[in-house]
DNA sequence: TTTTAAATACCGAACGATCGGTAAAGAAAA
DNA sequence: TTTTCTTTACCGATCGTTCGGTATTTAAAA
């Protein structure tokens, strides 16, 4: 590598941010561009599939931590509460607590729906199952643990949506002290 | 009104599915013109105000259909379980049994959030306190009928995300299932 | 009842602006 | 010097929007 003035680092995280806060069909380049500090061109660069190829690093950014963070934790040899709590922890401060949007639903609308359709739905379907089988380690059986799989995540997106609109962020704080509850039931 | 080619309902409702479908960003006048049957020129005729007007000509749509489908029966003097039964099928077939996204959500992000912040808000508040209001008739204290307004509201929005997503719109009907039980517990 | 004028609705064509994207040249690192 | 990265300048396409004009309907005048 020749030299960069921004750090890829932090090149994905604008990129993750302006995604995640307006959208992809919202999101130009114009925009990107100066979240990142890079001009179009240099974009195109580092990105040689433009658009979408930065839509697709951000998702596959999103999709390794969610297998450090949250399917490492989830499906670790720990203690089955311990994981539970130490993965609500990771996943309430990758949202900031319930200020910031989820990526894959900003993902699922107009343009971007169809070319990430299968991808976005791979990764919660990746959350369910593993939030699944923390509940079996739990005691639930299967079919009460796939319940429990879905409705983490019902509740994790549902209360992201209501937090943001109403700019109420404890709301999603609640939303993860309801799953915990639900799980240890 | 001199002569009309396509009736002004008939307008909405394909206005309505575009938005929901594809956001407010990610629905152009040209689809929005041969959805509708129109022609760029003459949706302009009706919604002078071009975009937003159309969009906010959607959103009072709704609000109208809320008042007359959600809130005239949560807040009726029916029985409070049939009126609970009653709204929660109106939902349903609104979204077409978990086939349809919510408008609201669909217009949460880039261009149309910050012109359209507030009114999604209130909308989203008047939910909350309609199933809140509801949850005290069936014998809850206060504190508990705020959080069954809430955690109503964040099933069916979450659950709706996922039923797209995953395409499996029995997760939308099992989260209305599940508002009924916590009502009734 | 017929004629005429106003009002209403629609549409083709074009507007300036912005979209995502690219080619070529300059500058820094190897 | 070669390679890597950035930059300026630009492209065609599409964006939301507007204009000039044409049907169709309503209503007043004759």
């Amino acid at each position: 590598m020749a030299f960069s003035k921004v750090e890829p680092d932090i090149v994905m995280e604008r990129l993750l941010h302006v995604f995640r806060s307006v959208g992809y069909d919202g999101a130009s380049l114009t925009e990107l561009a100066s979240a990142t500090g890079l001009k179009k061109a240099s974009l195109y660069h580092r990105f040689p599939d433009g658009k979408v190829g930065m839509a697709r690093a951000v998702l596959d950014h999103v999709k390794g931590w969610d297998d450090s963070q949250i399917f490492y934790i989830l499906l670790s040899s720990e203690p089955a509460k311990e994981r539970l709590d130490a993965a609500l922890n990771a996943i309430s401060v990758f949202y900031e607590g319930g200020r910031l949007a989820c990526i894959l639903r900003a993902m699922s609308h107009g343009a971007a729906a169809e070319i990430f359709r299968d991808q976005i739905a791979e990764t919660f379907q990746n959350w369910v199952n593993a939030f699944a089988h923390l509940a079996t380690d739990l005691g639930h059986d299967s079919d009460t643990a796939q319940k429990l799989g879905e409705s983490s995540l019902v509740k994790i997106q549902g209360s992201l949506i209501l937090a943001q609109t109403l700019q109420k962020p404890e709301l999603f704080q609640d939303a993860l002290e309801a799953i915990k509850t639900d799980f240890l039931k």
